[in-house]
DNA sequence: TACTAATTCGAACGAACGTTCGAATTAGCG
DNA sequence: CGCTAATTCGAACGTTCGTTCGAATTAGTA
């Protein structure tokens, strides 16, 4: 709470006349963010119908952000799990939607090409291979969002389809 | 620090007659760690030659470690960069050997089938499938170490293998 | 202008933290 | 046993943290 008064210039007593309490302000900026994700995801999805393309998208919009608020997703990522019964399960609530959404996109990759494998474990690497990125990325050595993007896409879905499936 | 006391049953006081910091108690934590996994992963590579075995073997051994020792494992990750300049490169030496043999495994597979793409982002994204499994895996609904490995190897490899090279 | 409500802040609180110190206890050994 | 070194511990230290309180300042309105 001393480093954001520091930071916003407002002093420490007066972040409590907005924020009541450190927990809370935590919960507002994760369902903030999760929301702001989850939406701009909704948006562009909208009129893209073929399943391949729809999970590119999924990835591109998950690391776009994640890499424009690199520091904010760490920090996140970190205390994600620090908020009380009753914060939690609200963003409990908005994460498993966002999962769910993964979940269906990639059901709907499997109805097309006829596959079976564990959604779950498929999606939660997933998830691990995009979330990690705030481990490593250097924007001075690494590329931008689009280019991990579509090279995260082509493993993930080269790895999920059927032999001779996969795209390019 | 507390914690550790109670857990043990040596006093606060008594701790630091063993180790003279958190810091450097979390040094030789980690330390310890990494060093069990790379030694390990060695001895279990002995006489593979197979280039897409080798990697399995690595993915295996990483899964195997960090689901026997879940609970530290995620200490480890979220207090990854705490340590000051001393411990940190110490322990930057460990961990970059690992991930160089990462590297390693992979270019030896990319020279046998003759692929090229680019190991970092691979290696990485490899990384964070593995190393994410700490916040999702649930003893009692998921699959044990060997069956995710194996998953997680199937789509790794088709992942990162041309068309129709990929396995089963 | 005068009055109320909204906003801001310095100063302090109690709790938790990493660490230290000196005294007490125990272990090893002639 | 008697002596030294190794081990253990209660109690406290200084610091940092989340939070609160009352007073001071500002904004809005009649």
């Amino acid at each position: 709470m001393r480093d954001l008064s520091r930071a916003s210039g407002m002093s420490l007593a007066g972040l409590y006349y907005y924020f009541e309490s450190k927990e809370r302000l935590l919960f507002l900026i994760q369902k903030h963010t999760f929301s702001t994700i989850v939406q701009r995801l909704k948006s562009r999805l909208e009129g893209v119908g073929d399943p391949e393309q729809r999970i590119r998208i999924f990835i591109l919009n998950h690391l776009e952000y994640f890499l424009a608020n690199q520091a904010a997703m760490k920090v996140l990522t970190h205390e994600a799990e620090v908020l009380k019964n009753g914060f939690a399960t609200e963003l409990a609530t908005i994460k498993r939607e966002y999962y769910r959404i993964c979940v269906g996109l990639l059901d709907d990759l499997k109805r097309e090409r006829e596959l079976q494998l564990s959604s779950r474990i498929a999606v939660l690497s997933l998830f691990g291979m995009m979330n990690w990125i705030y481990t490593w990325h250097n924007p001075r050595v690494d590329a931008d969002a689009e280019n991990i993007a579509r090279d995260m896409s082509d493993i993930f879905l080269r790895g999920v389809l059927p032999n001779g499936k996969g795209r390019k």
